[in-house]
DNA sequence: TCTGGGGTCCTAGGACCC
DNA sequence: TCTGGGGTCCTAGGACCC
């Protein structure tokens, strides 16, 4: 058995965490450059505002219901990720960590041990609330498809109290027949089309289709596994994370630029500072990427024609994390792709063919000494960032330009919070 | 007329997820 | 005026190899 726990509108009730008066009231988080609607608390939806939808367009709605808005705070939200899968991880035998605010969990065996699994869960939700003060959801199934299913509704039905498990034929055919096909997990906009075109509507009628028809129409072994999954066959295996820290196979760094830019050398300071953002998560993983990609973008929404996207791929000559090396390789990744008058709005950086740091075939030329000393150095920049907050060492390439006191590829952050639990001066003060 | 077959690696692109 | 960012997996097709 497999369990999925979810956090509700999870970084809406990080911010509930910290300013309890939020509670019952309608509340939406925005992306970066407070560009999009990424999480909305129940009374939010009920609104009718949607997930994914640009800021400005629900503005008046939002306006005249007086919703709470908040510009993302990633600092506050990772924090309080860890503390729920710490816990979760301190109770299960296994757990995934799949996205900042669901994991999966390995339940086998517990049964034997705790006889009702759902009793079980209703105590682990009971805890990961009193300790952190996030609502989650549980969903228990054979399969991880069916978690997911369950996790739904789970949260839709108030009388389940959070926690459902699908334990029998009868409850499974019941939960597929509740389950709209669109919601199913890995049926997307183009699927959900496809599928309403052919009649199929619900989850149950998916399952009743072969995995034969399912890997014609649903793009091959993914979908005839999806289908496999539904009907109750597990497909995909537990990968367990360990020690709570996710371990990428690659890494990016990507952000809309506050202004449109046309000047070289303000994308080549963007690019910059992009890659050694993704080089110093490459280390804190422990990792060296073996593969370089730096992508600019013109306008997705104006009367350009396409593409809207140039990158560069390169191959490294030795797998690396260093944050020169990579600088360089940049460097020479954007001369080749930039189109002098062209007006960009985005730009990113993308670290691949990731493998253990150390690992790597030594250079023949590069004297051993020298690879070490840069092995060192950039464990001391680290070092120094963690200690006087992030960037308060860097390559003079990843600095703002001379006279530039905002770096033109941050945009607005109009209503953030503050880092209460990762930085001393945001630490909330209690007066007595 | 007839013109192997099987494997690997790479890239681009598509679809999905949170 | 204003439309996020960071991931995963899979497929198809070309180049190349023996």
């Amino acid at each position: 058995m497999f369990a999925l726990v979810d956090c509700n509108s999870f970084y809406v009730s990080c911010e509930r965490v910290f300013q309890p008066g939020l509670a019952n009231k309608p509340v939406v988080v925005l992306s970066n450059n407070d560009g999009c609607i990424i999480s909305r608390s129940d009374e939010a939806k009920a609104l009718g505002v949607r997930m994914g939808e640009p800021y400005f367009k629900v503005k008046p709605l939002i306006q005249r219901h007086g919703v709470r808005v908040f510009s993302s705070n990633y600092a506050l939200y990772g924090d309080m990720s860890r503390r729920v899968m710490h816990y979760l991880a301190s109770v299960a035998p296994e757990v995934e960590i799949y996205s900042i605010d669901e994991c999966f969990l390995d339940l086998h065996g517990l049964e034997a041990y705790h006889g009702s699994l759902p009793k079980l869960a209703a105590t682990w939700r009971e805890q990961v609330m009193r300790r952190t003060h996030i609502p989650v959801c549980i969903g228990i199934a054979p399969t991880k498809t069916l978690a997911k299913l369950a996790n739904r509704l789970a949260k839709k039905t108030p009388a389940l109290k959070g926690v459902l498990q699908l334990n029998s034929e009868q409850l499974r055919q019941w939960a597929l027949e509740q389950t709209p096909v669109e919601d199913v997990w890995g049926i997307g906009g183009q699927y959900a089309q496809k599928l309403w075109a052919q009649g199929i509507s619900t989850a149950a009628q998916l399952a009743s289709q072969s995995e034969g028809w399912a890997r014609k129409q649903l793009g091959g072994v993914v979908g005839a596994r999806l289908v496999r999954e539904l009907q109750g066959t597990p497909c995909y295996a537990l990968a367990p994370s360990e020690d709570g820290s996710l371990n990428r196979k690659s890494i990016a760094c990507t952000r809309t630029f506050g202004e449109p830019l046309s000047e070289y050398t303000r994308v080549a300071s963007a690019v910059a500072y992009f890659t050694s953002k993704a080089a110093e998560k490459l280390r804190r993983q422990g990792s060296a990427a073996n593969v370089l990609t730096v992508f600019i973008s013109k306008s997705r929404y104006g009367t350009e024609p396409p593409p809207h996207t140039h990158s560069a791929v390169l191959t490294l000559p030795t797998a690396t994390s260093d944050t020169g090396e990579l600088l360089r390789h940049a460097r020479a990744a954007l001369r080749r792709i930039w189109e002098p008058g062209a007006v960009y709005r985005k730009a990113g950086v993308l670290l691949d063919g990731l493998e253990t740091a150390g690992q790597q075939q030594l250079l023949l030329f590069e004297p051993n000494e020298q690879a070490e000393r840069r092995t060192k150095l950039m464990a001391e920049l680290d070092k120094l960032n963690q200690r006087f907050g992030a960037g308060a060492v860097r390559f003079a390439a990843a600095l703002p330009l001379k006279g530039e006191y905002v770096m033109p590829w941050v945009g607005q952050s109009q209503w953030q919070t503050p880092a209460y639990t990762t930085c001393w001066e945001d630490l909330l003060c209690i007066q007595a």
